[in-house]
DNA sequence: CGCTGGCACTCTCGGGCTTCGACTGCTTAA
DNA sequence: TTAAGCAGTCGAAGCCCGAGAGTGCCAGCG
């Protein structure tokens, strides 16, 4: 499709634009080490990459930016990730070294992390729950109608749910309630555990503990996709990027709203996609943005993932490099524990 | 200190200028309904004001702005907060009417809510755990020698806390653990749980199980501070208030390093509801904002703090106004609960 | 046939200039 | 004490112009 040299220049011009963010011209092309034709060729070409969709020209007698087409065919060339520098990776190795104990501590600190590396913003979504069998589950009273539910997981995650009752139930009823639950779902996945038949079991209780058997197998029904934790960091070193404050509101409000990052990563994922560029991304608000993403792996199964959200005009070696560094990371060392 | 007119005057260019955020020219402030004197007047009257240093003149031959005492002067006579509009407090009551559940959603919803009032960013910082009692705890064995400490609190909220062992226990043992724990702290504050003397209780324990017990009080002795949850909300709606992508970078930073929450606390603490004006503040960065803060009270506690953070031409008689009322309803709604 | 040098052209950017208008401060008179 | 008028100041906006950076195209050269 392209021959060499047009992918050189093309190159060169995505590489230069990124690092200054002018449009370049086939003068400073030429002069670039991997070019070494002269600027008259290097404008014939550009006007064919133009001509194919590459590059376009902010107006006549300006150089070249790349358009999403460009970006596209430069990040495909680049292949897979690349290293890390050495003070990156030194600061990765250092961070999982010391980093121990809580999960969500441990991914807000990734969060941070990633963001501290690519100077982007860092999304990190947090394992599912669907494969996490449940490890506990407790009711405790908090006042005559109200029940707390509270469920550990398998992954050390906890899901609390407080459960409205209609009428008032003593402790020893909301005990005998937690044993009965305990007995009925623990070792289960959340998922199989919420699709017990709640009127099969009412059988041999009394009526107290069924109300409450139901009312807290019914919570566990609900909808789990919207207790996913999400971990955003580094919005003010990604805001930087960009010069119209118009534009950098409308990135906030997509980062606001959680669910839509969520989807967003989950989407670019099931499109086998690890890098949307612009409008890639699926939301016109992102049009200038792009996004590197990565899933993470724990126990041999896709937990999570994560992923930067930076100007379409990011570093894409290194923004893939340290998201694959930090998924693999961050999965082995959840893994461990 | 200002005469009725000076001070009529001063009004009129803040809010003028809160308005338009353009410097209000003597012309301006005369032809407005409250003043009925010529412009030559005002501009006597504009000269004292700089003066005294409540206005401020970008250059020659421009109008005035306001000065951080400027603000403080009119924020001040401006006495407490007024009433809402009818959209505003109707948003307000469907909003209370409609919440319930779980404390963090709640919480997560209301800096929305505060943002949506306002159009600010908002803060809103949970209740303290001081206060709380703990209602059960629980020891989870997530692995041999990894145990979860899980803590249900009166308030509703929980904590949890990863403890490593340096041996191995069994479920046994864990659970023997767990049951002396309850015994002993349940009933009883953080605080007072944290300072129980580990050695004095190993009497009569089998020496596993003492370890743990030892493990788990001192990882409740930590930093609770640190835990404060904390839900900032609206941050793409304050962006859109500045002109200078630095400057929002500058308080995006300030906002994720949850600084401005410290400075919430404290300025709760000394009075009840506040307004810290530009350098105020006590941070740099926020020179060309404010922050308007009130206390909730839950069950005749002060329980915590929601504030707004907006640029220092903020609607400050919204703010205040939207600040207590959410303050209000929210302590109302969390005491029922 | 492809590459290159040259040339004419285009368009932005910045400086310098002028004009305009929105202010102010001061002076003077009621 | 207030008002009116007037001169002065300064930024914003418009304009022009030259410099500079780029382009497209063409003719010649290997």
């Amino acid at each position: 499709m392209l021959d060499e040299r047009k992918a050189t220049i093309l190159r060169a011009v995505v590489t230069e634009y990124i690092e200054t963010a002018q449009p370049v011209g086939s003068g400073h092309v030429a002069s670039s080490a991997e070019v070494n034709v002269s600027s008259a060729t290097v404008r014939n070409d550009m006007a064919a990459l133009e001509a194919e969709g590459y590059l376009a020209q902010p107006h006549t007698s300006a150089g070249r930016i790349p358009t999403e087409k460009g970006y596209r065919f430069f990040v495909d060339q680049l292949g897979g990730p690349g290293k890390l520098g050495v003070s990156e990776s030194q600061q990765v190795r250092t961070f999982f070294n010391r980093t121990h104990g809580e999960m969500e501590q441990m991914l807000s600190d990734t969060s941070r992390l990633l963001s501290s590396l690519t100077h982007y913003a860092a999304v990190v979504v947090g394992p599912q729950h669907e494969v996490a069998t449940i490890k506990s589950v407790q009711l405790v009273g908090l006042s005559p109608r109200l029940v707390l539910a509270v469920l550990v997981l398998s992954s050390g995650a906890i899901e609390k749910h407080s459960i409205e009752l209609a009428a008032d139930a003593d402790d020893l009823i909301v005990n005998a309630a937690a044993v009965r639950l305990s007995t009925l779902i623990v070792g289960q996945t959340l998922a199989s555990a919420s699709s017990i038949d709640s009127h099969s079991l009412e059988l041999g209780e009394s009526a107290d503990v069924g109300i409450i058997l139901r009312a807290a197998l019914a919570v566990l029904g609900g909808e789990h996709r919207h207790d996913d934790q999400v971990f955003i960091g580094g919005t003010s070193d990604m805001v930087a990027s960009f010069d119209a404050v118009r534009t950098v509101s409308e990135i906030l409000r997509i980062l606001e709203q959680q669910l839509v990052v969520v989807s967003l990563l989950e989407d670019v994922l099931d499109r086998g996609l690890s890098v949307a560029i612009g409008r890639e991304t699926g939301n016109e608000a992102l049009a200038d943005c792009s996004i590197v993403v990565a899933p993470y792996v724990v126990d041999g199964e896709t937990a999570g993932s994560i992923g930067v959200l930076g100007p379409t005009r990011m570093h894409y070696d290194q923004a893939l490099s340290a998201v694959a560094v930090v998924a693999n990371r961050l999965g082995r060392t959840l893994s461990e524990g």
